[in-house]
DNA sequence: GTTATCCATTGGATTTGCTAATGGTTTGGA
DNA sequence: TCCAAACCATTAGCAAATCCAATGGATAAC
């Protein structure tokens, strides 16, 4: 019979491409990666790596396992998750990647939740932007993800994570609070202020200079920074003007101006997990807080998805 | 990650029911099957096993990982079965398993087939009678099995063996020498003579009983051995009457007299393997050369289906 | 009541698996 | 062309997992 562990160490590096790779993520020395699969390579008989140039290809024979590699991973996670469903018994641990303002937003409520009312669970939380935090997901460093999509584009679709709507998260032009009734009433306004955006490559960064270009001017993007805190800093000491998320406000009274754009854009607010672990207990319950505290903070928590000053 | 190596003799002690026969099964002492499944209990932190009086029951949750272990041990086999048919090189081991009448009609041409066209294959034949045969191939310690079908008899029928006819083996009645002419034309006519017949449990005696109780008579079985050599000596002695399948005269000329029965009965005989593993280029190849050597046997090798004396 | 069967545990031997260090090869850049 | 960095293979030594034999306690069968 094939050893399952090996098999994996296969995957990961048709994944991952190098062994030193494979090692890194799985926490093993490359020699270690390096002998299993040379003893896989004796257990199954057939050449399964190839040596082209510095790194191993996988053969054809090698693609095939892995194929069946995968159907049998998600199967050994579905028999614990069926086993504990069984039990519905939420304990052991889940781990989330979560972005960083849905982590100033809904943490704090949900952990103190999960405090109270499942103290076997443990929720490990890592901050991670949604692009790689759903490929993180996949390759299971993560069992649970809080991302985001914005209108017009696409999140990486995975086949084996599935998807659950969380809230819809208004975006608004945030402008220097002096400046209410001064003119700014829409983003072509805003044409001749400075910017502050996300890096590039990310999902907001790219919706907000299209925002602009549809506005007809190309940005000024004096500010670069992925932390909100920064964005609202800049904009309230009247530097800059930015695209941000109502879910910023939570819990606290916007410092600057909201200006509604036209067709009242809303991001989304997912979560994802495996197929085969969504049923886990720990996993749907910790769906289920994340959902009620989305939900509450949508229903008027001060400053939230309502239409704040503008 | 679960271990597959435990989840296995998890799912041996739900089929063989004692750690004892597990233990017997796999060839590990009892001591090791007890110890490695009360890692896998530590592992997934669930009771897996109760004790009831003195063996162990499955509780629920490890039934339901014993059901999703019985997938990954299929797909596993899968993977190993398309990587070799990729390669569609014959070679490694076909443990066969074939019950008695078969192994002296077919495996002595078989065998040489495979000796001079798959040198790299190797086949270990086992005799087994039918019913056992198939279990035993269900539970991996067979990957083959030659079995016989007797009309309205059913056979197990496994879902997860595959099943291919290989050839119609006539039945008839088997009467000492001495007799043609002297009046045994039917099974009537021979309720006074003493019969051989295989022991209960078998295919074979419980078809060879009802054919004589169709007959109108419950027949005299003097003799019983699964031995159809001994059938023989003591038919052509003068001593029994029997009813025997054509395949006993592979190879040589009858040494009985042979009376065609009232609806030309036959047992139908079949190879069986597990889906999983079917697609094996050594199977494949296995499966091909029987089929070859039977359908040489059906057409007039000296004393095969063709009628015989009478 | 006695015996046989079966499972758990313990201690000791063996095997397996991991790491750290070394060496060879390839790639990209000076 | 040569050098440095990245990557993989191998080796030797060590740690951990695994296995077996023996022992003991419990249950079922006789």
């Amino acid at each position: 019979m094939l050893d399952v562990r090996r098999l994996r160490l296969l995957r990961e590096l048709q994944i991952r491409g190098t062994l030193a790779e494979v090692a890194a993520a799985l926490s093993y020395s490359p020699s270690s990666v390096s002998q299993q699969l040379s003893l896989l390579e004796k257990e199954v008989g057939v050449e399964l790596l190839r040596k082209t140039g510095r790194r191993l290809r996988l053969t054809p024979q090698a693609e095939i396992l892995v194929e069946h590699t995968t159907g049998i991973l998600n199967q050994l996670e579905l028999a614990e998750a069926d086993m504990a469903a069984s039990l519905s018994l939420v304990s052991g641990t889940v781990r989330l990647a979560v972005f960083q303002s849905a982590v100033l937003a809904l943490l704090p409520a949900a952990l103190s939740v999960f405090g109270r009312e499942y103290p076997d669970l443990r929720v490990e939380v890592t901050q991670r932007e949604p692009e790689s935090a759903l490929f993180e997901t996949w390759t299971r460093d993560f069992d649970l993800v809080i991302a985001e999509q914005y209108p017009g584009h696409a999140a990486p679709r995975l086949a084996e994570l599935d998807r659950e709507e969380l809230v819809s998260d208004a975006l608004r032009l945030a402008v220097p609070p002096a400046t209410p009734g001064q003119g700014i009433r829409s983003i072509a306004d805003a044409e001749r202020m400075p910017w502050v955006m996300e890096p590039r490559g990310t999902a907001s960064r790219h919706w907000s200079e299209q925002a602009c270009r549809r506005a007809g001017f190309e940005p000024d993007v004096r500010f670069e920074t992925p932390d909100l805190q920064t964005h609202i800093q800049l904009i309230a000491s009247g530097n800059a003007v930015a695209i941000l998320p109502d879910l910023v406000w939570v819990g606290r009274t916007p410092t600057v101006g909201l200006v509604d754009l036209d067709d009242d854009p809303h991001r989304s607010i997912f979560t994802s997990a495996r197929r085969a672990a969504r049923n886990r207990p720990a996993i749907l319950a910790c769906r289920a807080v994340l959902a009620r505290v989305a939900a509450e903070i949508d229903n008027g928590v001060p400053g939230a998805s309502s239409r704040a000053a503008s």
